[in-house]
DNA sequence: CATGAATGAGGCTTCATTCAT
DNA sequence: CATGAATGAAGCCTCATTCAT
């Protein structure tokens, strides 16, 4: 990460770009947060775009590490899921703004978006893997693997940033449980459903 | 919707916001797409930001129209949801551009992006209300429903999204049942999981 | 050249480019003296380099215009020769500031500096074909014509501008024989030497 | 010079001036060809414009020492000046760099540029005094004899530039003769004309 | 002597918006 | 209704210079 500087430098744009979007975000509300001179944001940072990507390859560090290095390797495939599920969700409160620059940031054809959209592929391989592997070992049913994995990352994403944008928070220990019965166990009644865990909202 | 050149000019916006979003997209792209002159855009619409906002309010009947409204009323809630899964998968296909906006830019404070927020909170509650129904009818298993809301949406959208940049377009037919395969069902075996329809992926 | 505007910008900067050379010259400058917003010259002219590349152009069809174009096309190569020394010197008088942006910033690898020499050396050339006229119908000496050609240019150049900068200006009418007496006589005495028309400078 | 830092530093700076002109070249360029640090260069050379001062009065000694101090004092006006054109020549060859550098920045009123005129003066006037004492003893013919100078002046610099960019390099010992030819024998034919050495370029 | 991080003034350019025609 | 020339605020970035180590 280098100097303190740049690591100030670095949190002020987390939290501008996460306010403002990537366009809005200017370099002079970035270098003021971070109390230096503009300058010094450009020694420190080649450039706006090259700051943003700086924070995108972060961002994938932290996810693999507060993420994915959690998910246990050697564990049923449902509970290896639950963990991602959890963790993600966890992930997202406890980085706020980068998770609202990632979602916001990742569709288009700007490099830095192509460079999003890459680290949010990865990632959802890892969970695409989780699937594949759960298949095999018969304990996840018959089903396209990418597509789950997609399923699985866009509905802990939305359900998450849409609590950060309504309410700024959610509670992990209610919120878990919930996606996991809707994104493991499915919404509609089947046999053993009842061995379902009650759910944490009722009608 | 007013004159035809209001249209044309509506039309012009759709595509270059999608194409840049809002904040890079610029009003004399606009004009020349729509081939008017810059102040004429300006005189049917009073700003950038009120262009924007009449977009949302144009998608949100879009939605209604495209979407909700082909959702069958009377049938079983699992039928219901796999029809919002669907016609959803559908309206991505056929407004591509309209739901990158939506999803690029649903995520801020600014006045364009909680009115964007408001509907897109609107049409899960739509979503939320189907599962309270099912629920009710003992068709769905006990949940949280906006939750169910939330990660039907975020699952259908998220891989949309993905199919939508990485190839330009995905096949209906048999993405729709891999989602409702995933979202409906669930992802973990249960007794009578062996009655669920063939995947169209596999490992 | 388009409307008043346009004309009214271009005026400028040839001053501002003349009096600061292209680097130090800045669009406000050039704006302020045109008396038009700064955006205005944007309107006008796509670019800084663009500007100047048209004020390249211009000077172009000014060199053919009011020294080329007033060659005599049937005469004497010594009198040709003659008229050129006479009109380019006429021309650095009646366009300081465009020679001296001229012989500025023709040197250099820019893609502006390539446009000026291209410039340079469409001029030239059009001496060095007066001079091997004269050679072919054994008017001239035998010699080098391009070399001639650059050293008439050459010679003529750097004594206005010598002059532009000593003194601001310089009688013509002493100055064109003179360098027509070392340019197209020679310094070195030769038997007819004495035919030459006495020199407005002495010793 | 000072030390061989110093010495280091002042390579750079031809260097890098030559091939950015003034304005755009930057220290940190300077610094890095030299492979100091930014601070050092401030060490050595109180400013910008100081370093280039010093390269100013560095080429008027360089001027002196390869070019005015190889012509013969003792010898006929014409073979004098025939040294001055070679001997400049070679200068231009062997001193690309600075020879651009001169050239580009010897025209405004900046206090570098005006030095860089005092220095160009007093060299043309060099050529001058000689054509002054040739006239004296009638081996010239009379002409005024500064404007004579800036003709063999400005002839060669121009043709010596147009090749410099042109092919990058030129062939001493044609070149000299041809210029010779031009400048101090004259174009137009004249009795003796027939005695003029053959040149390396015909029609 | 040497370093290189830090500064901030200043330059180029963009673009939403206005307004006279 | 329609036009497009004009505006000027605001953003990104550069770079000569300084100074604490």
């Amino acid at each position: 990460m280098g100097s303190a500087k740049t690591r100030r430098i670095f949190d002020a744009a987390i939290d501008v770009f996460s306010e403002f979007g990537f366009e809005k975000a200017t370099m002079d509300e970035i270098a003021s947060r971070a109390k230096v001179a503009k300058g010094t944001v450009y020694y420190h940072f080649k450039s706006k775009e090259e700051l943003f990507v700086f924070l995108v390859h972060e961002g994938t560090d932290l996810l693999h590490e507060q993420v994915l290095s959690r998910i246990p390797v050697e564990a049923p495939a449902a509970d290896r899921l639950a963990a991602v599920i959890r963790e993600q969700l966890r992930f997202f409160r406890e980085n706020r703004d980068f998770c609202i620059i990632l979602l916001r940031e990742a569709w288009g054809e700007d490099l830095r978006q192509r460079e999003f959209r890459r680290m949010l592929v990865h990632y959802v391989h890892a969970i695409r893997d989780i699937v594949i592997a759960g298949m095999e070992r018969g304990e996840l049913v018959p089903c396209d693997p990418e597509t789950a994995a997609w399923c699985v990352f866009g509905g802990v994403s939305n359900t998450a940033l849409h609590h950060l944008f309504a309410d700024r928070d959610f509670p992990l220990d209610t919120l878990a449980p919930d996606l996991e019965n809707a994104l493991l166990h499915g919404l509609v009644i089947s046999a053993n459903s009842s061995e379902t865990p009650s759910p944490s909202g009722t009608v």
